[in-house]
DNA sequence: ACCTGAACACCGTTCAAGT
DNA sequence: ACCTGAACACCGTTCAAGT
């Protein structure tokens, strides 16, 4: 009887929520969205797809607390700085991080199931933009339009790591081969695309979503409509 | 015999890529991403599911094709206007407004799959912008801020709209609960959210987004670095 | 060239039965 | 209370066989 050996036979930790979204995120993050199965996770675990629904409603749960455990991570590794536009940066680099790195959490958040893990980032990022001391008015707009930029640029940088790594490209070489392929297109129908194709081909994208960041902030600092009214 | 009478039982039609595209749009509008199954999918067609996969590679494929149509659609549709801005105002309301319509599209454009029906987009804006004057080193930013924020408010609305339907609720009674739930946050813990909560009761999602848009724009107009440098 | 439809390997979810 | 694992209804995809 080897019982008791760090064999992966027998379960020796009894199973758990916490336990179960753990290895969820584990399975998401090594083959992504389809990766995360009933099976593979109960075989993971050592036990049947069963006893996972005694302790999650569904798949969506599932999905949802990952999500959740994963922005709350976020959430607590970006250190609150003492200057508040130096935290809300903080923040936005690091779910832009967390979503290039996870692009699942990009798509969780995108969907409807991901109004509850997003209540997370709405908060910490209104208090930073609290304490700049924009106008109880003008709060909500520009957190709104923080989030939004920031989710949207988020899964659309992720979207093309996805599609690089599923063709084996790296970063350099998948916007290489856009950049040609946006070249070769129809020069009457499309122009532009066409003239910012060499522009996309040394572009950074960390470097553009923060200047995107620094714009909106920027913007808050401008005694609005008072210049330009 | 029966043959030629208006059965569904028959196909008369002969089976066509665009068929197919066509009838998945009414799928995934009827009843969702859920809803496009090859087996209902060839139901719908009066043929086998091996059909379908002679004209279409996988399903990706297909839901690429009929985001692309959705998208190309939107762009006829928004009428180019001879003011390059009341252009731009048009395609993202007529994104915004698709997006919020048939949910669907958001995602696909989101995913790695929606990145060829993004360049018609990037295309069409792209054009108006250049329209407006903008300086070429700067077209590529403000397209890129105009595109993201499009997609990312676009999707979120489309998200919230989404829960809204599955909870049995129109958009206000659902905004209504919402509300109420962030209201009833932990002070300690939400108190910017707690605050925000009225103001999400009787905010316009539509008029909101414009206002962004808007933003963006004015942006554009104001000589920048110049003011406040 | 185009279509048919049975078959395959898989999925989320349920549930009687065990401890 | 917590777990087991067979079973169910479904899914995308394939493929020999037909026309």
């Amino acid at each position: 009887m080897v019982k008791g050996a760090r064999g992966s036979q027998r379960r020796e930790e009894v199973l758990s929520r916490d336990r179960i979204v753990e290895v969820s995120i584990e399975l998401l993050d090594q083959s992504g969205e389809g990766g995360l199965t009933f099976r593979v996770l109960s075989e993971r675990l050592a036990t049947g797809p069963g006893a996972i629904y005694w302790h999650v409603c569904n798949k969506g749960e599932l999905l949802t607390a990952a999500c959740d455990a994963m922005v709350a991570r976020t959430m607590e590794e970006c250190t609150v700085g003492i200057a508040p536009k130096i935290t809300i940066r903080s923040l936005a680099l690091g779910m832009f991080d967390a979503i290039d790195s996870h692009p699942w959490v990009g798509s969780v958040l995108a969907s409807p199931e991901g109004q509850l893990p997003m209540v997370r980032i709405l908060e910490r990022l209104g208090q930073a933009v609290r304490a700049l001391g924009v106008s109880d008015d003008a709060q909500w707009a520009v957190v709104g339009a923080l989030l939004s930029y920031i989710l949207g640029v988020g899964g659309q940088n992720a979207a093309h790591g996805q599609l690089a790594r599923k063709r084996g490209l790296d970063r350099t070489e998948f916007l290489e081969t856009v950049a040609t392929m946006w070249s070769g297109l129809d020069p009457d129908e499309y122009p532009f695309t066409r003239s910012v194709a060499g522009r996309l081909r040394d572009h950074d994208d960390r470097a553009d979503f923060l200047a995107g960041i620094d714009l909106i902030l920027r913007g808050i600092d401008s005694p609005r409509g008072l210049a330009y009214p």
